[in-house]
RNA sequence: GCCCCGGUGGUGGAAUUGGUAGACACGCAGGACUUAAAAUCCUGUGACCCGCAACGGUCGUAACGGUUCAACUCCGUUCCGGGGCACCA
């Protein structure tokens, strides 16, 4: 009987599938375990081999806790909202609806190729309106809640409003929002409903507002900063600008303090964690105002605010620099210098974001204006730079070239005298940012190091009222509208100007269907085009949608309770189920959703929805799977290919061959003529009869053939093979080139294992003998191996262990049916198909995956001896065997017995014997 | 520029707490079985040196230096690769 793992896999498959084997309940009374896989976006391109390693990995943790007596919830769903549907459905006149239902089908059929215990009955697909009914509902709590300082929480906007109508506003600081008014109680219940609604949107935690946003012109939207890569779109690569434009927000500057706080309390790899507080970007120092003068007419004693982290280096100051953008531009340049800024300003505004954050020569442009110093009264000109940024602190800073390389750099550039406050320390040829380093020249912080020195600046700029403490962040609210419409509406609707919510008995707000996608007027999305959806008897309905992130900040909620139609997910489940306690993804997430849904699993904390504040307690990223092309090296000019060791003869071009064409490094060329009409009459020049590809190593990609499919790889060896051995590849967090090489040992591996109860002449191999000793102890050594390396993610490690296994139970020539019972059980996680259809082969009658992952005990791995490396000055030399319990003098006396040891101490007096119980014994000479 | 991660045979990688570097697998070489092939099995395989042989020696984990009886592992300096952040005041 033969290994045949299609008809193998095939059957289990559907038998799981028709005992709902992977049904999972919510059982109270079991213990809980919550495995997650990032959803994916279902795109057309469908997998390539790199896409399943996490869900491989994550099915293998999850089998493993069932195993282990833990309910363990591991759902499966779809990202389906997004742009690429959207924009493929202009394309080619496909809604996105038939497109994403498709692609989903045929992700289905290649995740079920695999073999993975999803409960597909809990399936969540974000652009279904039975999801999104919820995402919308959500938003809905978001907008009806605002941030409460005082108690560092969201709370519903109800109690906003019995403030303002038992007190009033008089202090901004504490209740949010730097931009309201104050007003008295009497005040506030004098108002009329639109006013009191303008002031409660300045509050709310979705808001709507106008601002600055990233625009991209060519997919009609605008982006949120982490769509943004090098100032293009992450999608596609477009040009972003800057627009003033209408748009929704979430309040997430709000929660920046618990975001990172929060960062304390999870299990992420350091470098995740950098990258979200490198996004919040939090800073400490201190808002410092200067008095200007200038002959500016427009000049309304308007005070210069300076952001800076250094107060301490105030008496460094020797200019100011305010981005062109800075609304006092225009109130301070002089006459004389005005042209020459206008002209500045224009160059700068004119170029994209991209080339702004490109530009590295020093460019700037004196207003004439000038600062007055707050306590020596010199006067320091200010400059106009594009080096200082409109979006971050105040748009302006303090300059100090001795403390500061770029104010340095510019103050070299444009001739600037430069004041020392760092004495022999500083030598004009760079700043000095060292923290370590006293003040001089520098009045009352003399002698000071930086630390308290920025203490007692700020004290002294709070008791003059010249500046205060201040903590910036670099995060921005996040832009919550898309001007599209593959993406859930809004539930609100626009009465005279202001935002109506719906009520929660008027969800879903379904999304209409749509003839023909394309941009409204004003920049407005598609939806705008439909009038009578629009335009209803309560108002007019909001056009915008909402982000791709609206969905995927929620959905491992909704898994919990999918079909829950009352509720977003019920409380006690929510309770049970709690956070998700391993959670697999790409890095490619790490500010923008993870932080999205920390924020959203936040607010429905403060809310009191759920019961934690954290969504993810352990997140491992999966490394990426690269794709190992091929490259053939064309006669510049000619349609003749030549061998890749003989390329250097010639002058020739690199073309990528398509890796299915290609067997290691020799090109089947006969196929090759075949691929494309213009290499039908290709010639080659060979080596011994064989053409020879190139290779490199890169992105798996359309564009670079090189791409594999998981389901060709499958149909050659099988889905048990192909998961043991993309976990065979090495560490599952690593990246590493994808080589079809490997696979063989793997196959091979599970093959010798078949052997171990079927002989292909004889049959049936196993029998019910008591297993020895010897076998009992690789048994238990390996339940212990495969526990430890599963247990840390090891699973590389953990299919070497399952080969050493067989291996030497092959050499033990055992076949005892209580050792391979117990082994295919610690398989099973790894290679479900074949563990089971061995599993019932030995007689079982219920599923494997419902045994007992077996406990190893010490009784059979413990040894009585060990096999001590003996080195003389570190060097080893032999080895001897010496029993466990050996005393220091009597492992002395063995070694030193030995002829080997005593050649090599050739008769001198040892100085100490270093013994080391279980490691090793080293001869010190 | 700053931060994080990494660098080990021809290749992927192992060495979990400082204790026999190179597990396991690929590849390669030789052999067995076979008329032959496939499949399978066995042996060898870091480099160098000595040798009839060895269960002989030297070197060896990017480079150099340090700590230690002992370093892939800890510390310092440098180089290289990958990722993130960035005129962020």
């Amino acid at each position: 009987m033969e290994y045949n793992f299609r008809n193998i896999e095939k059957k289990w498959q559907s038998e799981w599938k028709k005992n709902l084997q992977y049904k999972v309940a919510t059982n109270f009374s079991l213990p809980k375990f919550y495995v997650l896989d990032m959803f994916p976006y279902p795109s057309g391109a469908g997998l390539h081999v790199g896409h399943p390693l996490g869900y491989i990995s994550s099915d293998i943790y999850s089998r493993y806790k069932r195993l282990k007596g833990f309910n363990v919830l591991h759902p499966m769903g779809y990202d389906a909202f997004g742009l690429p549907a959207e924009q493929y459905a202009i394309d080619h006149g496909i809604h996105p609806e038939v497109s994403t239902n498709d692609n989903i089908d045929n992700f289905r059929k290649q995740l079920d190729n695999i073999g993975f215990c999803y409960d597909w009955e809990r399936e969540v697909r974000t652009c279904d309106p039975n999801y999104y009914k919820w995402t919308q509902w959500i938003f809905l709590q978001l907008f009806d809640a605002w941030y409460n300082r005082k108690k560092n929480k969201a709370e519903p906007i109800a109690t906003l409003i019995n403030i303002f109508e038992t007190q009033g506003v008089n202090n901004n600081e504490v209740h949010c929002s730097s931009t309201v008014i104050p007003f008295s109680k009497e005040e506030w219940n004098a108002f009329d409903e639109k006013k009191k609604m303008e002031i409660l949107m300045q509050y709310r935690l979705a808001y709507c507002g106008f601002g600055e946003v990233n625009w991209c012109e060519v997919l009609g939207t605008v982006l949120a900063n982490d769509e943004i890569i090098n100032g293009v779109s992450e999608r596609g690569g477009h040009p972003v600008v800057k627009r003033k434009l209408r748009q929704w927000y979430l309040r997430i500057t709000e929660f920046a303090d618990r975001l990172l706080d929060g960062l304390d309390k999870v299990d992420f790899s350091e470098s995740m964690k950098e990258m979200q507080r490198n996004w919040v970007g939090k800073s400490s120092g201190a808002e410092i105002k200067f008095q200007l003068q200038t002959s500016n007419k427009n000049f309304q004693n308007n005070k210069l605010v300076v952001y800076t982290t250094r107060p301490d280096t105030i008496f460094g100051v020797d200019f100011m620099v305010i981005a062109p953008e800075h609304e006092l531009v225009n109130k301070i340049v002089t006459e004389e210098q005005k042209q020459e800024v206008e002209k500045y300003c224009n160059t700068v505004k004119k170029k994209s974001e991209r080339e702004r954050m490109a530009e590295k020569k020093i460019s700037g442009i004196s207003s004439g204006a000038f600062a007055i110093h707050p306590f020596n009264c010199k006067k320091i000109p200010v400059w106009i730079s594009e080096y200082v940024l409109i979006g971050y602190g105040t748009g302006a800073i303090m300059a100090v070239p001795s403390g500061d390389q770029r104010d340095f750099l510019f103050a070299k550039h444009f001739s600037i005298p430069i004041t020392n406050i760092f004495g022999t320390h500083f030598i004009q040829e760079e700043a000095i940012v060292s923290n370590a380093i006293a003040l001089e020249n520098s009045d009352f912080l003399n002698g000071m190091f930086p630390k308290q020195a920025i203490q007692v600046a700020i004290n002294k700029f709070e008791e003059k009222e010249i500046g205060r403490h201040k903590v910036n962040y670099k995060i921005h609210d996040a832009v919550f509208s898309r001007q599209r419409y593959w993406g859930e509406p809004f539930p609100i609707v626009w009465k005279d100007g202001t935002a109506i919510a719906l009520n929660e008995n008027q969800l879903p707000v379904l999304l209409p269907s749509l003839q023909e996608i394309k941009p409204g007027e004003d920049g407005e999305g598609p939806l705008s085009n439909l009038i009578a959806w629009k335009n209803i008897d309560s108002g007019i309905r909001e056009v915008n949608t909402m982000p791709g992130y609206a969905g995927s900040s929620w959905y491992f909620l909704r898994y919990m309770d999918p079909k829950n139609e009352t509720e977003f997910c019920n409380r006690k489940i929510a309770d049970y189920w709690e956070q998700v306690d391993l959670y697999i993804g790409g890095t490619e997430h790490a500010v923008g959703h993870l932080l999205y849904s920390r924020m959203w699993t936040k607010c429905l904390f403060d809310l009191g929805f759920i019961s934690f504040d954290e969504p993810f307690k352990k997140l491992i990223n999966q490394g990426k799977i690269g794709g190992d092309s091929r490259i053939a090296y064309r006669i510049h000019g000619t349609n003749q290919f030549v061998s890749a060791g003989l390329k250097d003869n010639y002058k020739t071009d690199e073309l990528h061959v398509d890796v299915s064409l290609v067997d290691g490094m020799e090109l089947n060329f006969e196929s090759f003529k075949k691929w494309k009409p213009e290499f039908a009459n290709a010639t080659f020049i060979l080596e011994s009869e064989k053409y020879f590809c190139g290779a490199r190593l890169e992105k798996m990609s359309k564009r670079y053939f090189n791409v594999v499919n998981p389901d060709d790889v499958v149909d050659k060896y099988g889905a048990d093979t192909f998961r043991m051995y993309e976990m065979f590849l090495g560490p599952l967090e690593q990246d590493k080139p994808w080589d079809t090489k490997g696979i063989e040992g793997v196959h091979r591996f599970l093959k010798k294992l078949w052997r171990l109860f079927f002989d292909n002449q004889k049959g049936k191999q196993w029998t019910t003998e008591k297993p020895t000793d010897a076998e009992w102890k690789v048994l238990h050594k390996t339940i212990k191996k495969i526990e430890e390396d599963t247990e840390r993610f090891s699973f590389n490690t953990g299919v070497s262990a399952f080969m050493i296994c067989v291996n030497e139970l092959t050499d033990l020539k055992c076949n005892k049916q209580e050792i391979l019972e117990k082994l295919l059980i610690l398989l099973a996680p790894y290679a479900p198909h074949i563990s089971e259809e061995l599993w019932f082969a030995l007689g079982n009658t219920n599923s494997i995956l419902n045994a007992s992952f077996p406990t190893w005990e010490e009784k059979y791995i413990s040894e009585t001896s060990k096999t001590y490396p003996v080195a003389i000055n570190g060097k080893t030399r032999t080895e001897i065997n010496i029993d466990l319990n050996a005393t220091q003098q009597q492992v002395e006396e063995i070694v030193l017995n030995n002829e080997l040891v005593k050649k090599w101490i050739e008769g001198k007096q040892p100085k100490k014997i270093i013994y080391v119980k279980n490691k090793m014994v080293n001869i010190v000479l």
